[in-house]
DNA sequence: GGCGTTATACTCGGATACCACGTGTCCGAGTACCCCCGG
DNA sequence: CCGGGGGTACTCGGACACGTGGTATCCGAGTATAACGCC
């Protein structure tokens, strides 16, 4: 139940990305430089944020990354799933059917209880991190901050 | 975000038992044939929910697994935490103060945003599985079902 | 027949290999920019 | 001065090793049982 350390820095640049200015982009080395991150690495977990739709990029010169959608419509749910992919933790094989203590089949026409409990746990996971977007993130972050990352991501002219 | 496979197992195993009468014990071995589970692997893994203090383990001939406590004292998150271990999933790092975007001390007296959003999350799950005991989870079972197990887990006189 | 002793077989418990996924790194493909040249 | 073409440097994108933790297995230590012999 570990998720991976890069979730951290994702989610870190995602926020990063949605204090610039609507439109501005940031390259993966500036991202690194600006975390002390592996700038490698990081490049290849924010290709897994475009594939996922989160982030878009751009190449060339003066590319990089930006989000795919305005900050409001981005959910940390998003991110974490981007990342880490959507099946949920707890994957029931249904063992109930198997071995000496197989349950009849009538009994299996309800889902197993245990299975519904632990998805029921996932949902309530989910649903928590559903309810923060981008913009929530950053809207708690002081004004002077805000600005300072602007400034320090701003693209040399 | 995987949760092991073990963790199925041992939540079955652990159910089995709570529809023991009072004080009996069922082998690694007698669990194992009950859900087609490989032995030596299980009984590892019974050994970590013996550390963790829910299980009791007798040795000897008719010695065997017991559960520690009443089956309604006995949650999902007791169990899923013994095998898996109790630390959140997300770990923040405190990457915010590193590299040059590196928040100054002062705007760090308040936890990061992002770790405590996450930990929102990570707290409803728990609260989730802590909401429903081994009694629940055997209440829900069909009075059939049950009486068959006991009748398939009782000791060789 | 009752009791103590011994042998037994069954149980858990920890130490030891194997394999997959996350971590970390590299080089190659593509493109927007900028400079230079010609008109 | 203006427009077009080519070179360049910067960007992302995917393919290649390494390490840690879950998976799987084995054999040894301990004990309650049961049988046996003795009184």
């Amino acid at each position: 139940m570990k998720l991976p350390v890069s979730t951290e820095w994702l989610l870190h640049c995602s926020a990063a990305l949605a204090q610039l200015p609507q439109g501005a982009t940031a390259s993966a080395a500036q991202l690194a430089r600006h975390h002390d991150l592996p700038v490698a690495y990081l490049a290849k977990q924010l290709q897994t944020l475009v594939r996922a739709g989160v982030l878009a990029a751009t190449t060339g010169p003066r590319g990089g990354f930006r989000l795919a959608r305005p900050a409001a419509d981005i959910t940390l749910l998003h991110i974490v799933e981007a990342v880490d992919g959507a099946s949920p933790p707890y994957e029931c094989r249904e063992i109930r059917q198997r071995g000496l203590g197989a349950a009849p089949p009538e009994a299996c026409l309800a889902p197993c209880v245990l299975a519904v409990k632990m998805a029921d746990a996932h949902e309530a996971w989910r649903r928590s991190l559903a309810g923060v977007s981008l913009a929530d993130v950053v809207g708690e972050l002081s004004p002077s901050v805000r600005g300072r990352t602007r400034r320090l991501l701003a693209r040399p002219r």
